[in-house]
DNA sequence: AGGTGTTAGCTTTTT
DNA sequence: GCTAACACCT
């Protein structure tokens, strides 16, 4: 196969220069997948030992897919190839060097729900307010630290950072970030910045590792280089620093996860590390229509920040681009479904033909409905994985405990589930006798017999006796032999079976389900190691898309732009083009975050090959609530001359209620406010009333929220809500058969 | 200790 | 419109 005559100038020039370090900006459906493979393949062809290669993506399907690519040009001989995400790569690495930085080589992977519960119980235990130490947001300040390689002792230390903590009123993150980090040092666990941190650690402490890998890597070539946050760009620099054969790949314009610390100086600081850099720029767009890649040029051109690039297409010029208005999201989802029918039945297309993509995955349902409405099949790719669900973790915690011990957040999932008598206060106390005798959990939990006294010991000395005999099943059987013992010795199967609701019933197959995908994993040939341990490692970086299988049958696409990055369709739908929504209202503070969001929205309109459609709404529902909405400035950013505008019924749901002098004010509720103490005390002598024969209109008195005035009653079945403005307080819904409410004449 | 129902808070995006 | 924590009851 002469893969070169497959290639243009810049593209074939990109592949040939194979020795020194080298940077191909690659401008989007310029062939930058097909350059890295090729180049791969070139270089295997060269003679250079698979094993020898390191190839590092974003995401594992963006992996999997190189991998085959390559293996059609090149043979089986890709499957040695060290390809994958950075989590994944050095999580293996971490794996067989974890003893020389003090973990086990069967260290937990904390998920970042793990990593939010137990950054929620170290606040509580801290005794702070849990409204200011919000999980989230205390989570994504240790990241950043993390993802710049600021230790705790550095966060402590550095007077700036104190600073900027000590002004946004939350002083203690430094210290709820040591916490954590003991915390997760004793369970033996990492969460996904500590697989990079702890890498650069263990380069950094151990020059004999750091060699070997040097000596490994002769050759490094890194995708979507401008996602690269510090951590990972240290760990590249110093792998490639002694042959220099460090090749990147990126776009600045597609630069959209600053969010998680991809740090666009990357890029810069390359050109300074490597003054004998060759620069490559692929500008020829293959993939789409004049009129979308001009389009998205047009969009781009007003950020300020990027490289000089010019992206240009010799394809047809193609159609112009629809802009559908729509009156509300369940209309928007109705257009849309047309739209997507009558497309595919004028060009003769299937349904794989079609993407639409969102902004945030909460837009997902308007769309599902309205496209089940019209027959019409579709697949969601993201949102919650299959490995989020409740009773898939439950299982999971309990494989995890069986491999470590010490794995804090699983030990508190199982240890009564199902119940087995070891209630709250029990629980309590094992951490605090962990805490102040600076044991895990398992310590007290294994001595249980003298560390806790009381009825709850027996229950728990049981319950260590039966992980340590999932260990003993662990070691010597394979994966799915383990896993079937422990879903049956835990409780759980027999706990999920005796549940005979629908849900119930759900859960069960789902357990049923993760079984089969272990059982898979086991049969698989070409694993020579099928232990439980190596299953855990294998799922604990895997996103939803990695997950879903390739179902049978044509299939709509939907899913967040985020997640479309890198694929493309031949008809786009970008829906939710509004204010606020796109850009996202959390993105229109600063003009980097709006110049990120442009970027999004670049990718979005590059994805499409032949046919791309906006859509926007005016009214939409949020959280419950009716909300207008405005066109999105990003579709007045478009040339006007490749834009084709289509209307739908002008009086959507939002503007006929408006007519029918409801008071608008009760239809748009405004941004929450950050809530104000309501100036209310309850009086002693509070006594609620009989609320049977509550009506709009009348004033009442809450013990906590103070007088309101009912808005609105609204009866469902045998349940009655009651809509109440409260003053100071706002709106409530509030059930009457519970809520307590004194009627005030 | 355990179960039930209530309520707050939330959504931006992902390894 | 959903989830996870909380409060109250048995």
């Amino acid at each position: 196969m002469d893969y070169l005559k497959l290639l243009n100038e810049s593209q074939r020039a990109a592949v040939l220069n194979t020795e020194g370090p080298c940077m191909i900006i690659a401008g989007a459906g310029s062939g930058k997948t097909r350059v890295l493979t090729y180049r791969i393949a070139h270089l295997l062809n060269q003679g250079v030992d698979p094993f020898n290669i390191l190839a590092l993506t974003f995401t594992n399907k963006a992996a999997k897919e190189m991998r085959a690519r390559i293996e059609k040009v090149v043979g089986p001989e890709a499957k040695n190839l060290w390809m994958g995400t950075f989590h994944s790569i050095f999580s293996r690495i971490l794996r067989s060097e974890a003893q020389k930085i003090g973990y086990p080589s069967h260290f937990t992977i904390y998920d970042s729900d793990d990593s939010k519960t137990l950054i929620r119980n170290i606040v509580k235990e801290m005794n702070l307010d849990d409204k200011l130490y919000k999980p989230n947001m205390v989570l994504g300040r240790i990241s950043s630290a993390k993802n710049k390689l600021i230790s705790v002792a550095q966060y402590l230390r550095d007077p700036a950072i104190q600073a900027d903590d000590e002004a946004a009123l939350r002083p203690k993150i430094g210290q709820i970030y040591k916490t954590y980090a003991e915390r997760c040092f004793k369970a033996g666990a990492m969460d996904f910045d500590d697989l990079l941190f702890n890498t650069n650690v263990l380069f950094r402490d151990h020059v004999d590792v750091l060699n070997k890998y040097q000596h490994i890597f002769k050759y490094a070539m890194v995708d979507e280089y401008q996602d690269t946050n510090y951590s990972q760009y240290l760990i590249t620099r110093k792998l490639s620093a002694k042959d220099r054969n460090i090749c990147v790949v990126g776009d600045d314009a597609q630069s959209i996860y600053a969010f998680r610390g991809a740090d666009i100086s990357n890029i810069l600081n390359f050109e300074k590390d490597y003054p004998e850099l060759e620069v490559f720029k692929l500008e020829q767009n293959y993939r789409s229509t004049q009129h979308i890649v001009k389009a998205a040029n047009s969009v781009i051109k007003n950020n300020k920040a990027q490289l000089r690039k010019s992206v240009f297409s010799e394809n047809e010029e193609g159609q112009l681009i629809d802009v559908i208005k729509a009156s509300s999201d369940n209309e928007e989802g109705k257009l849309v479904a047309h739209a997507i029918f009558e497309e595919k039945m004028n060009h003769h297309l299937s349904y794989e033909d079609f993407a639409i993509l969102y902004r945030t995955n909460a837009q997902s349902r308007a769309m599902e409905e309205a496209l089940r409405k019209m027959n019409i099949k579709y697949r969601i790719v993201g949102g919650l994985s299959f490995y989020q669900r409740k009773e898939i973790k439950d299982l999971i915690s309990y494989l995890r405990l069986a491999i470590n011990h010490n794995d804090e957040q699983a030990l508190r999932r199982v240890i009564n589930y199902p119940k087995r008598g070891i209630g709250d206060t029990t629980i309590e106390k094992l951490i605090v006798t962990a805490n102040e005798m600076n044991h895990s959990i398992w310590e007290v939990v294994s001595n249980a017999n003298q560390l806790v006294g009381g009825r709850a010991s027996v229950a728990i000395q049981d319950f260590a006796t039966k992980i340590k005999s999932f260990a003993v099943m662990a070691e010597q059987k394979d994966a799915f032999e383990a896993a079937t013992y422990i879903a049956k010795h835990s409780g759980l199967v027999d706990d999920l079976y005796s549940d005979k609701s629908v849900e119930g019933l759900a859960r069960y197959e789902n357990i049923q389900e993760l079984l089969n995908a272990i059982k898979e994993f086991v049969d698989d040939p070409e694993k020579e190691d099928n232990s439980l341990a190596l299953f855990l490692q294998d799922i604990a970086l895997l996103t939803d898309s990695d997950t879903k299988k390739e179902e049978e049958g044509e299939y709509v696409t939907m899913m967040t732009i985020h997640s479309a990055k890198g694929l493309e369709f031949r008809n786009v739908f970008i829906v939710g083009m509004e204010e606020n929504l796109f850009p996202s209202q959390m993105m229109l503070s600063s003009r980097a975050d709006l110049e990120e969001e442009r970027r999004l929205f670049y990718v979005a309109i590059t994805r499409a090959e032949k046919k791309l459609t906006l859509s926007y709404a005016t009214s939409r529902y949020q959280w419950g609530n009716l909300r207008a909405a405005e066109k999105s400035r990003f579709i007045d950013e478009i040339e006007p001359t490749y834009l084709n505008f289509k209307f739908g019924d002008e009086r959507g749901p939002f503007e006929k209620v408006l007519q029918r002098k409801t008071p608008a004010a009760q239809l748009i509720t405004p941004a929450r406010k950050p809530t104000a103490a309501p100036s209310y005390t309850p009086s002693a002598d509070f006594t609620p009333s009989d609320t049977s024969n509550l009506q709009a209109g009348m004033r009442v008195e809450h013990p906590k929220f103070g007088f309101g005035v009912v808005a609105k009653m609204d009866t469902q079945g045998n349940s009655t809500k009651a809509i109440i403005d409260f003053e100071g307080v706002g709106e409530k819904t509030l059930l009457l058969s519970f809520a307590k409410l004194k009627i005030h004449a």
